[in-house]
DNA sequence: CTGATACTGAAGCATTCACTTAAGTATCAA
DNA sequence: TTGATACTTAAGTGAATGCTTCAGTATCAG
């Protein structure tokens, strides 16, 4: 189908491997060259860039070639993005959940108050 | 290759359609019937459900059916998990970039310090 | 009992995904 | 210049994903 995917789709949808979630990790000790990140994992490096690049487009991490080398490092606004929107859906429940807290203790008999 | 997913994979495995996280904006906002899910998005019920089922086995979503009407809303615990992890990593990053700039500017000319 | 409602499950299908291998291209070191 | 290093790209493959349709089952309302 082809279509535009907005910044959250392309975060979460980076996150949502585990090899890819394990090069974040890495990366978020520091910066590491392709290599380093490669030399963990259990797969080609071929596939190592593959996921670098849908870690990239999802703006999640950042590179620059020196030389033949690449420095990855992790750029953290993307990963603010996709926090704040679980964090925020997340609070929205816990307040809904108060709030059915407070009305059924309200409701409740009133010598069962205050347990 | 059928291996063990832990809970982790499942929550941003879960999160990573646009349709399931819409899902859990709805439900974020409060209970609500398979129907009440499938009614603002542009697919039949059957997939509706499937997603529901995803979004259960991460634990981010439960349901109980009482008649024929299943109730859904969200289980925030799966979410904070998730947000947790982003939030660690994110952490770790900006860490590393504090500790940086610090060395930065111990290691500037002195008449330039304190900008 | 009868029809409508609210799911539920199975099968099929096109697309996407996570790899692989193989064949590159730069860059650096001697 | 020659070889090793560090990627990079293209093509292919099998499995997983996100749907569909269709044929159920269970519950409720009249």
């Amino acid at each position: 189908m082809l279509q535009y995917q907005e910044p959250l789709d392309l975060a979460f949808q980076a996150l949502s491997d585990p090899t890819r979630r394990r090069m974040v990790e890495r990366l978020s000790r520091g910066p590491a060259s392709v290599s380093e990140l490669a030399e963990p994992l259990p797969m080609s490096m071929s596939a190592v860039v593959q996921h670098l690049k849908i870690l990239e487009a999802a703006g999640v991490v950042r590179s620059e070639k020196v030389g033949r080398v690449r420095t990855c490092r992790v750029e953290p606004a993307a990963l603010s993005a996709a926090e704040r929107w679980i964090n925020e859906r997340r609070r929205s429940v816990e307040r809904s959940l108060d709030r059915l807290a407070v009305f059924l203790d309200e409701t409740k008999p009133e010598e069962e108050k205050t347990k």
